[in-house]
DNA sequence: ATTATTAATCGTAATATTGCAATATATAGA
DNA sequence: TCTATATATTGCAATATTACGATTAATAAT
């Protein structure tokens, strides 16, 4: 059906499930590495950058947007855009905090 | 048109994209806490914990599967899951490496 | 051998995602 | 005001994902 049946799973695990999707896209990787490999906001030159039309990254960045995990800043005609700091570290310690459930000593197979 | 354009990307970034992925879903996320719990693996089970119906399920756990995230051992008439140590901590490793490399100190916005 | 149990696979329907062209919007500069 | 530039939005078309019932396969128990 294409449709998740969020109403059996917890909000912390439809959460999780949205940010972590929102990580499954290459375009979207790429976008996030350009804007970690500059020290400073990207105003524009991502369309140049990734190889895909201009709306299809403005969608991308809208959902990246959506997900709080960058932001954008008008400046004059173009936009600039960067990584949410705040999100970005609450975004680590969530992913280390699953990983790190891993049981150890763990007993089988 | 519902195709990721992979060839404009490196593959590491569709190899991470392809696992974000399969975080995506609360349903998988399920599965993993409910491996991640139990100190061993878990035979049978998981098609009573989740709503989902078996086959459903059981999809999800093949995806988990070729992602290499999770073990499946025939036991008798049931399969016993349990998480991929190697992998999992390999994965734990990819993210930790993509979320430090913000930054520090940044010089905008 | 027959039956019960468990999990995988198949087929299918509904919905979501991706991508792009075309269009709209909004600001800057002449 | 008119034009150029940059980004967002809209409207598709193609493909992917999710879910489930039905079926299959494989072993265990009788």
């Amino acid at each position: 059906m294409g449709i998740t049946r969020t109403e059996l799973f917890t909000s912390k695990q439809n959460e999780f499930a949205q940010i972590a999707k929102v990580f499954g896209h290459p375009a979207r990787l790429a976008i996030l590495e350009v804007l970690l490999k500059s020290n400073t906001c990207i105003c524009g030159d991502l369309v140049e950058e990734l190889g895909l039309a201009q709306s299809t990254i403005s969608q991308h960045l809208k959902e990246l947007k959506t997900a709080n995990i960058i932001k954008g800043n008008i400046e004059g005609t173009s936009v600039c855009y960067c990584i949410n700091e705040e999100k970005w570290f609450e975004l680590k310690a969530n992913f280390n905090e699953l990983f790190d459930r891993y049981p150890n000593p763990k007993d089988c197979c």
